[in-house]
DNA sequence: TTTTGTGCCTAG
DNA sequence: TCAGCTAGGCACAAAA
């Protein structure tokens, strides 16, 4: 561990128009190596460029700039050697890319392989193996040298797997942990797409620009001087930006303290799933109690009895509630119910009415009628009617497990509130440390019910786990309908949680009355089962199962509550930035203000917006993870997304995504009568010049904002279609003059495709109008006269370089890469 | 027009 | 080879 070295690379190649990179064709011009010492934090970068032989002009430009190293070479292969003698001789233990397998390490090693030289196996840390089948030409040249047949590298190494390929990165190096970033950050922060731009805003919370590869090339290709300079210093920039992440999240050590929970290895904590997790403790607890479990095969794992028993799932009394609803849950409500009735393998004694005899799970036991009738007295039946022991007779294996967890995590959360606020490290990892337990305990259900892949569930265990929590809520929920003083109702429940209605009461006897049966609940069940009081919702609408929202109180002296959804389109990565924005607004001023009419003009305000074009069309857009290869055949089309891909792919065999990337598109208007799928495109699509696609306004207007916004205040008895079609329509007149004005008016008009809107009357919006506009084309702000940009962003040297440098009619396309460039307005953002 | 199946994403 | 679980809502398109 001392000598931990994360490295991390970026690699900038050559690549063919608008095509992405292509190892077959495409040579390297640059590769960033940037290198961290956990020793002491520091962080290095080396740069390797393609160029001319003058070294001396290359290092005369570059050094001291952005403090790194830079070696220039004239020959790829050279520089391929090199990076694999740098990387030896740093010998990292972790390798990081963003994307490890069309870019980064996967294009070096399918560069290099192309070349000839087998990059990966020689970076590896291991001894080549004794190949099974040693290539045949071998013994006959002796004199060849290992690297020169690389062939194997490629197909080993960089192969199509399906496992690999679609969890991991199937980009491996012995002896060293090979991360694929951007996958790994699927799992770290919720996302609408995981570019290195939209991580690095959440989670550095800093702007920084997307530059084209295609931009890369014309910078790079000026030579020695300042436009290759700012190739290599943004392709550096990304190769820090990957360490930054890293380390902002804490991931390598919260990675670590993981394995050291679990007892199981850094690299599977990230490429092995939970069951790993449960049988790496649970084995190891089993171990010392003399078990050993037993390994089922898939047939008899497929074949044993169906599980019948389902978690209670109340159909919420719809509506919007101006009243404190208070909002209880059972805390760890499995993990519980397995410790109170000490559930287990070890413990079970079967049916008490078996439909099959002798079978249990995907085992058979009958136990003894004469044991069973001695044990009469220290029975447990659970209510899907299976036998247990008491643990007095035999303490279940899975029971202590989880005991041990649990009271192991509130030891550490003890010692986290001793722990002196100076002391953060410690505090992140006890915090990390607890948070494993918490998580290993919540999946160890899982484990009793894995059916598709499980190594050794059980259908009887699984069936009373989840039938002894439906029968404590429902207990509670009885016992809190019935109570006398409270004159409270349950209005909704799933699984594990209570919402309780007290009418007519105010926010401080509701808080009173939650603890009251926070206290009596938990005091009527068996240790360890808790009721915990978590919030009052005030006011608050239950719209079905699993979707709710409202303004949560967690204690009576806040006085600024918390706008919390569950499940509704403000918190869904299925529906567009526009239609979570407008939800979350109108619910905001109805909890507020509690005035139809004020919700009322606040969504005409919006659709007039939407209407007349006033909108930023990163509001419009939708992304979703895209599994290409995983579709129905039976299916009339792919999704949307998938479309898009696939398109994309046409054009660029390299565009195609990774498995579950999010893909993102824009509806635009089609045919009358097209279906979605033939009115979806890349949003780029719609910011071409030219370009003569035009957002779908009625799409989203009638199909996504008015139907989510109809499920909430359609409760109050609002039709929010009426709300629509009796709005007065806005007219583009301001941007139909314009136009004209330009004689630009229709010039395009026969190419404008119509689809719900029926009337041909809309002018196209395109990017050439906004020349016209009082306001600067990069960042918005109002400019004088005629001109194009704001002051600000006339100063800022990168813009202006560019701009004077393409030809005017260049010009048009250059913005869109300016606006990632431009220092002033912040940079990723759409015109 | 209603039902059914697919796909996606979320709650717990 | 490798893979925790179920319930549930909703959009969409095709079949009934």
């Amino acid at each position: 561990y001392s000598s931990f070295v994360l490295g991390s690379r970026v690699v900038f190649a050559e690549s063919r128009a608008e095509l992405r990179p292509d190892p077959r064709f495409d040579a390297i011009n640059v590769v960033s190596l940037a290198v961290e010492d956990d020793g002491d934090n520091t962080v290095e970068v080396c740069v390797l460029i393609r160029g001319n032989n003058d070294k001396s002009q290359g290092r005369r430009n570059l050094d001291g700039v952005i403090g790194c190293s830079v070696d220039v070479f004239p020959e790829e292969r050279d520089l391929l050697n090199h990076l694999i003698d740098a990387l030896c001789s740093i010998d990292p233990d972790i390798l990081v890319g963003w994307e490890i397998q069309l870019g980064s390490l996967g294009f070096l090693a399918e560069r290099a392989a192309y070349l000839g030289i087998g990059l990966l196996k020689r970076i590896s840390r291991t001894l080549p193996h004794e190949s099974k089948h040693p290539p045949k030409n071998l013994a006959h040249e002796s004199s060849q040298v290992p690297e020169a047949s690389p062939a194997d590298d490629v197909i080993m190494d960089v192969s199509e797997n399906d496992w690999s390929h679609t969890h991991a990165s199937g980009v491996h190096v012995g002896g060293r942990i090979v991360l694929n970033l951007w996958r790994l950050m699927r799992g770290e922060v919720k996302l609408n797409n995981y570019s290195l731009e939209a991580v690095a805003d959440e989670v550095l919370r800093r702007k920084v620009p997307l530059v084209p590869n295609k931009t890369l090339n014309r910078w790079f290709a000026t030579g020695p001087g300042r436009g290759r300079h700012r190739c290599i210093e943004y392709v550096s920039s990304r190769a820090m930006l990957n360490l930054e992440i890293i380390n902002q999240l804490d991931l390598v050590n919260r990675t670590s303290e993981l394995a050291r929970v679990f007892g199981i290895d850094f690299f599977s904590v990230l490429s092995r799933g939970s069951q790993f997790r449960v049988e790496s403790m649970l084995l190891r607890l089993a171990h010392t109690q003399n078990y050993l479990a037993i390994s089922p095969g898939n047939q008899q794992v497929a074949s044993q009895p169906a599980m019948e028993c389902m978690p209670l799932v109340m159909e919420p009394e719809s509506a919007f509630y101006s009243d404190p609803v208070l909002v209880l849950d059972f805390q760890s409500l499995y993990p519980s119910m397995i410790i109170a009735y000490n559930l287990c393998y070890s413990t079970c004694l079967g049916k008490v009415f078996p439909s099959k005899s002798s079978v249990l799970g995907v085992s058979s036991y009958s136990a003894d009628p004469h044991t069973i009738a001695d044990l009469k007295n220290q029975l447990i039946l659970t209510p899907n009617g299976v036998l247990y022991v008491q643990p007095e007779v035999r303490k279940g294996v899975v029971p202590r497990l989880l005991e041990e967890i649990l009271s192991t995590r509130i030891m550490v959360k003890q010692a986290m509130k001793k722990l002196a606020p100076s002391q953060k490290v410690l505090q992140k990892i006890l915090n990390a440390r607890q948070l494993a337990l918490k998580l290993i305990a919540n999946v160890t259900y899982g484990y009793t019910a894995a059916g598709f892949s499980g190594r050794m569930p059980c259908a009887e265990l699984a069936d009373s786990i989840v039938q002894c929590g439906r029968r404590t809520l429902e207990t509670a929920i009885s016992f809190v309908n019935q109570h006398p003083l409270w004159n409270a109702r349950v209005v909704y429940g799933d699984t594990d949680s209570m919402f309780v209605l007290l009418k007519g009461r105010s926010r401080e006897e509701a808080f009173r009355i939650g603890k009251e049966i926070a206290s009596l609940v938990t005091a009527s069940n068996p240790d360890p089962v808790t009721l915990k009081f978590e919030k009052v919702y005030h006011p608050c609408f239950l719209l079905t199962k699993k979707r709710y929202v409202g303004y949560s109180y967690e204690n009576p002296e806040q006085n600024e509550p918390i706008f919390d959804a569950k499940g509704i389109e403000t918190v869904r990565r299925d529906t567009c930035p526009a239609v979570a924005k407008m939800l979350e607004r109108s619910l905001r001023i109805m909890f507020e203000e509690q005035d139809l009419v004020k919700v009322k003009s606040y969504v005409e305000r919006q659709w007039t917006r939407i209407l007349s074009g006033k909108v930023s069309i990163q509001d419009f857009i939708f992304a979703k993870e895209v599994r290409l290869g995983t579709y129905s055949a039976r299916a009339s089309s792919l999704p949307p997304a998938a479309i898009v891909a696939t398109k994309a792919m046409l054009s660029d065999p390299r565009a195609e995504p990774r498995y579950a990337e999010r893909v993102p598109y824009v509806v635009i208007h089609g045919e009358p009568g097209a279906r979605l799928v033939d009115m979806v495109i890349n949003p780029y699509g719609l910011l071409e010049v030219g370009s003569p696609y035009r957002l779908n306004e009625l799409y989203y207007i009638t199909k996504q904002i008015i139907p989510a916004l109809q499920r909430v205040f359609g409760l109050l008895g609002v039709n929010l279609n009426k709300w629509f079609n009796e709005m007065p329509r806005p007219t583009r007149s301001t941007l139909a003059k314009r136009q004209s004005a330009l004689g630009h008016g229709s010039r395009d008009s026969s190419s404008i495709r119509l689809g719900w809107n029926k009337k041909p009357s809309a002018k196209v919006a395109r990017i050439d109008t906004y020349y016209m506009s009082s306001h600067c084309t990069i960042c918005g702000d109002t400019v004088q006269g005629s001109e194009i940009f704001c002051s600000h962003c006339l100063k800022n040297e990168a813009v202006v370089a560019t701009v004077v440098a393409g030809r005017t009619s260049k010009l048009e396309r250059e913005i869109q890469h300016l606006a990632a460039v431009c220092g002033h307005c912040g940079g990723a953002d759409w015109i």
